[in-house]
DNA sequence: AGTATATACGACTTAATTAGTCGTATATAC
DNA sequence: GTATATACGACTAATTAAGTCGTATATACT
C-alpha cells in the first residue's frame, strides 16, 4: 500500500545519473542499468516513456543514449509518476465516477480529501528536488 | 500506485457506519457487508484485526456484533492502515535497511522526505476526520 | 554498402500482491 | 441444545507489477 512501483524508482536514479552529467553528456541504458544494479530491459522501456514525453531526450546509434533536458527539473512529481504509471489516487473513483459501490459509499468526499493532499504534495515537488 | 486496498476501504466504510450508530448500538458483520455490498468474509476478517487492536469492541453471540469505541476518534490514519497493511512506505528500505542496491542508490533521501509528509499528513488524520 | 550499437516498442512470461473463499472453533442469547 | 455471532488460519482466484524476448529502426564508423 502507498508503494511506488520499480518503475518509478528506476525512473528517478536514471535522472539523477543523468542531472550528474556534464551538459549535452549522454548515458547509455546499459551504463546506468549496471551502475546501480537495474534489469536493463526494463529500464530501457522506462527510459523510453520518459523521452516520448520529452522529459529526457534520446539519441539513437553508436555514442548514443539519453541526456537530461534543462527544463526537466520543472516537471513535478505528479507528471513524472503518471508518465510512468497512470492516474494516481488512493481508489479508482477519483478518476473513475462509475463505481458500482451504490451510492451507499460513506467515505469518498474523505478520501478524496487524503488525495488531493497527496496530490497538490506532489505537484508541488520537482525533479529537481528529488535529484539534486 | 498509491493505492489504498480493499481492506482499508472497507475498515473505513465500516467504521464510517459505527459512528452514525447511536452510543453503545451494535452492527453486525452481515449488516454492513450487505448494505455497503462488501463480501462478508473479507470484511469480517478485517473487522477481527480492528477489534484485535481495539479500534472497535467485538460482542459475541446472537445480538452481538461491533461497537465503535469513544476514544477511536484520536485514532490516526497511518496507525489505522498500518494495522491493516503494515508499514506504510513508498519503498521498503524506508523500513527495511537491507536494500541489495548497493549503497550506490541516489534516491533514498529524497523519496524517504516524500515519504515523511506523506506520513505526517496521514498521522495528523483522524479516524473522525474520515468518518465524521 | 556492411556492421556494430544504441533506442523503440509490442507481446509475452513470471513473480508478487491483493482479493476473496472455506472450514472449523468458540462464545453466548434464548 | 440450537441458532447466530465473532475468531482465525489455510486455501484459491484475480489482479497487478516485474522482468524477458523478438524485432524494427536509426546512425556512427569502417
Amino acid at each position: 500500500m502507498l508503494k511506488i512501483t520499480r518503475k518509478v524508482e528506476y525512473a528517478l536514479i536514471a535522472v539523477g545519473h543523468l542531472q550528474q552529467k556534464d551538459a549535452g553528456q549522454l548515458a547509455t541504458t546499459k551504463e546506468i542499468a549496471e551502475q546501480f544494479g537495474i534489469p536493463q530491459e526494463l529500464l530501457a522501456k522506462t527510459l523510453q516513456k520518459l523521452a516520448r514525453e520529452k522529459i529526457i531526450q534520446a539519441v539513437k546509434g553508436p555514442a548514443g543514449g539519453y541526456r537530461i533536458r534543462k527544463d526537466s527539473n520543472t516537471i513535478n512529481m505528479t507528471r513524472f509518476i503518471e508518465i510512468l504509471e497512470g492516474p494516481v489516487g488512493l481508489m479508482d473513483c477519483y478518476f473513475d465516477t462509475n463505481c458500482i459501490q451504490l451510492n451507499t459509499c460513506n467515505i469518498r468526499t474523505p478520501i478524496n480529501r487524503i488525495n488531493d493532499s497527496i496530490r497538490s504534495m506532489l505537484d508541488q515537488m520537482t525533479l529537481a528536488d528529488i535529484t539534486n
